[in-house]
DNA sequence: AATGAATGAGGATTCATTCAT
DNA sequence: CATGAATGAATCCTCATTCAT
């Protein structure tokens, strides 16, 4: 019953992977770096990890699913402006609660080192942004076409916002409704 | 009538840089490959440009500068309606035109080694952006509230278009004209 | 009881490094070359001197100290001219011992890659010369004028000498005594 | 009856060389950096001298040649002590004209890349040295014992003299006295 | 499991030299 | 004769990965 301490280094790890590839890059960061960040050894990191390419994809991943359940995760309530709400304020939510996750998780968007799995993942999360613009297609609500395209709007749209936050334009309430309101009217019928 | 030598060196560094950097990311992006993609020796690189920052400065700023001339460049004609036609198509022309100049525009955006004048040859564009939609809240035909967030959400939702495109999804002419009036509502008032 | 091995690993680079700086000079000594001479990797260097001129400067040091402690460490005993005896006597043991070391520091004098602790570990052993000149001026048996003129003679006169020796010319006991008496007369009052 | 185009530029190339080799080290000093001093371009100076190295050993004959003949260019007048007087005032007048070259002879007095005429020039100053200590053995005027030791120690002395005065100590009209008097007391029999 | 010294291939950059104009 | 763009081998340094302790 002791304290699972290997687990706690695997945390450790891939916490000061986040943080050092989103200020780095994931090129630009050396894995001794990494490894002092988290207070572990180098080769440390290689007990948990089997190389920086699987420890890329590792953090891609824990993000990646992490802002998906917090888009998708509970049932469908109400109308599907309210989804929308929700989803659009879980990304809102996510973005602010693990900024550095978010920005790497664009940012890393097309690294080359991601591989089948981490698409994967990607795939399951616009997929299910696809699923939501049906449904709402089939009740008039949004306006019809493809769902893809409808879905790389919304979310390009909200990335575009994120990063104008990040570049320090702060957004307060006022901005964040504007915002809101501009996308769905970008979403909806008529 | 020979074309000038030194010249066309630069501009088949300039190229070869485009191709290699969007391809293998700037960091990624080995000088001697660079080099033999370019044909030339790798010391010629450094005969037209001091050293790989500014050589990706230089592409960076060549394109973005291109990309706002692409947009904003003739006078504006007719309606706000019909000047958002304007620069949208004008964006979808360039990404078509030079998909990987437009790509590379947006995996760099943050690039650490963008120096001053290459930040701001971007503001410039945005506030180009940011003049647009000031004029088209005061003739009412654009929704109130901050520009910088407007303009945020129409290039973000470019971006997303465009990247579905480059991952595989053809836009044809139906896919387009959607974006364009998904986009063009969740920027107009009411 | 094994030896502390990056010591050992540290000491084998500085030993190679001095080997190889005076035969090639510092700046045309390739850290390649003194890798493979330390029987290290050259990564292995950079893991205890973060530079070539870091390890220039340690070189330096650490001869330049061993040459001052040569020349300076025990108590004066005796007179002003059993004293320079035993200075000059140090020096041609040193020169004699460690003619890599000698031949360095003579060389590296004016490198331009020293810091400022090397020339001040330089400055401190001027300053013991002149000490001593400045007590056998005062006890009357060294010349008046300059002490820094005269050091300078005296270590100039050293350093010529000990050039003809590593061009080949031998310093049988009658050149050294000859050289001393010289020198010594070069010093001495009257 | 042009003027000597071609023998212009030679001098100019020589005097550039100097400067740049003793501002940078023979081995730290680019071509082109030389060639822009000289105002000509780096082809040309490949029209003049075959190599860097064949331009390096122009450069330190010219000057040894030089300092040789303010050495030992006009007949033996007088003593052996007015004699002295004369080569040791003519060194410090040559080292006090062309600072520059004085240093990068000494410098360079053992670089690699000099060739075998180059040491045969350095060799003929000595033997006039030498010479010169023999005709005052041979009138009891100069100790005895190897002249070449003797030369090496005078010679060691005023470079060691002239490294003081480079490094910022300014020589006025007593130390210099006070230099000639100890030098010629080293050398001075009794 | 953890450590961190060692490795060496690979990257950016320099520079002596050549040669077409 | 002069030019200077082009070359590419050589340099310093970095960093993912291994392995003896």
């Amino acid at each position: 019953m002791t304290i699972s301490e290997p687990q706690a280094t695997r945390e450790a790890v891939l916490d000061a992977a986040l943080a050092v590839f989103t200020e780095h890059t994931y090129g630009g960061a050396a894995m001794s770096v990494l490894a002092s960040r988290a207070g572990v050894a180098v080769g440390t990191i290689y007990r948990h990890f089997p190389s920086k390419e699987a420890l890329g994809n590792a953090v891609y991943r824990r993000w990646k699913v992490q802002l998906g359940e917090h888009l998708f995760d509970d049932a469908d309530a109400g109308s599907i402006r309210a989804e929308f709400g929700r989803i659009w304020r879980g990304m809102l939510r996510f973005a602010a609660a693990h900024p550095d996750a978010f920005a790497f998780l664009e940012l890393q968007q097309h690294g080359s080192y991601l591989d089948a799995e981490s698409v994967e993942v990607t795939r399951r999360i616009e997929q299910a942004g696809a699923a939501f613009v049906v449904r709402g297609q089939q009740t008039g609500e949004i306006r019809d076409g493809d769902p893809a395209v409808l879905v790389a709007l919304v979310y390009g749209a909200f990335v575009g916002l994120a990063a104008t936050d990040r570049a320090g334009a702060g957004l307060d309430e006022g901005r964040l409704q504007l915002a809101e309101d501009a996308v769905w009217d970008m979403l909806r019928a008529r």
